[in-house]
Formats: C-alpha cells, structure tokens, sequence
DNA sequence: CTTAGTGTATTAGGCAGCTAATACACTGAG
DNA sequence: CTCAGTGTATTAGCTGCCTAATACACTAAG
C-alpha cells in the first residue's frame, strides 16, 4: 500500500490520507473498488485503528471515499478532485517548503530539479511494481 | 528576517533553523555577522524565547553559528556545510514529500517542476528586497 | 439465528512541542 | 561599580496527536 514515516512531523491521519489520494490520482484505485478495512490496514502500518478511522471519515467527508455501512470503504465512483485554486494553493506551498529545505541544505536550483525528477520516477516506478 | 508558518507541522525550532541557514546559504548573512538575540528574534516571530533558543543551540553544535557569552550570536567564520551525503538524502526526503504531496493535490510532473521554479523565483526575490 | 467483520463513538493515558515565568553567569557601556 | 543586554537553564501548565480499551449499530455468510 504505502509507509508511514514516524520520522516525518506530519500527523500520521494526513499521512493516510494523503497516501490514499496518492494512489487513486495514480489509477491503483480505481472508482468504486474497496479500500482495505480500518483495522486491517491500521494492522498493516502497525498504526492504532482510531488514526486510520480519522483518516477515513476526512476522505469520505471531502467524497473521495464512499461508506456501505457494515460493508466496508470504497473509492468513490466519481471521486472528488480539489478544485483548481486548491490544487495551486497546496502545489505553492509544498514547492515552498521543498526549496526552503533544498536551499537551507545548501542545493542550487539544478540540484533541485534532478531530485523533483528521481523523486517522481521512484514514485511510479514503485506504483508499477504492484500491478 | 523570515516567517513562521504554525499551519506547518515542522516544529517551530526546526523552521527557525532551516530559515537561518537558508540565510545564510543565500548570502543574505555572512560569516561574522550578528544574528538577533534570541529574545529580539522571539518577540520578532510572536514566539518563546525557549524555543529560538533550541534552534540556536542545534545551529551552534553543528558549526554554523558562535556564540560569544554574554555578547551574542554570530555566523561562525566558516559556516559548516552539510556532508555530502547528508545533503543528498536531506534533499531526497524533502524531494519525496514534495511529489507526494503533488500527485495527492492532482498535479502532475510538469505542474510540479513549474511550480519549483516559481517557489525558487520567489525566494530570490525576496532575498533582492532585503538589500 | 449466530457469528464474524464492517464503520462509528467514547474515555483515559502518555508523549512532544510550545508557552510562561523565573533564575543565573557573563559582557560591555555608562 | 551599576545596569542593561547577552546566552543558559529549570519548572509548570497547556494542547494536539497517538495509543489502548471498549462499546454499539449494521451487514453478509454459515
């Protein structure tokens, strides 16, 4: 599925959340398919069931995920997308925080660059061993 | 000087020290120069006193500032540089949280790579400003 | 029906980070 | 010397996040 980093100081709620957006703006899941359970996957990631829940209900609660009651999670058949100005409003403020890190660790723009690549390269790269 | 972001997880101490070797990474603050005090850069930043301390503290056991006692703080003459290695994988991290955060949003590689070279644009600028 | 597996909800406890309030040792200016 | 301004250190309290342990309502399978 994907890891949490307890190193990272990002909840590991936003965490979930965000690796499931992940993996459905990729295709590995598609509309309507289940996501695993909140005790299976807080199981997996050795996380406290509760965390996962949260997690959960903030996806269904924004439509990215469907509940059936007593059934399990699904990805919506139309899963939302962040409307356009969100989408540049969170890609501003993730790229500031990327450069701020990259320049404080003494890297040029050039450098920058090359690890935006290999990063997304890693990131499709391990989406493509799973199929 | 910079700003705190309290929307951002990373603890309060750690943006202080990312910020103040970003600076001085720019240029913006040269070997031997003074840094503000640490109640003058706390009242500066709407934050504890204790908490630039720690900042201060972690940048001056990794060489990258001096203190003189009882007179201040100040840019170590030869700045320490992150290793090599350090610099890669510090970089490789950020790097990865950066797409990650990309593709979660619905961006994909080329929104990404425009919106780092916007936030590099940015940063420069604002450094210009200062002087 | 019984059972196992869903999501939902509540309560209690621990930990890390931040704040606030002090106190201390040192330095330089008046 | 006196005093204001440094960095250093300690203590207490608060908040958000995570864990743990339950309990409840619902659904599908046996």
């Amino acid at each position: 599925m994907f890891a949490i980093n307890t190193a990272d100081p990002a909840p590991i709620w936003k965490q979930i959340e965000e690796g499931m957006r992940r993996l459905i703006a990729l295709g590995a899941l598609k509309p309507g398919a289940a996501v695993p359970s909140m005790r299976d996957l807080a199981r997996d990631l050795r996380v406290n069931p509760n965390t996962v829940a949260r997690a959960y209900q903030r996806l269904t609660e924004a439509g990215v995920l469907a509940v059936r009651r007593g059934e399990g999670t699904f990805v919506a058949d139309q899963p939302a997308q962040p409307r356009k100005s969100e989408k540049h409003e969170m890609l501003r403020e993730a790229a500031n925080r990327f450069i701020s890190a990259a320049v404080a660790a003494g890297a040029g723009l050039d450098e920058a660059r090359e690890a935006v690549e290999a990063a997304y390269q890693r990131l499709v790269r391990e989406e493509r061993k799973r199929a």
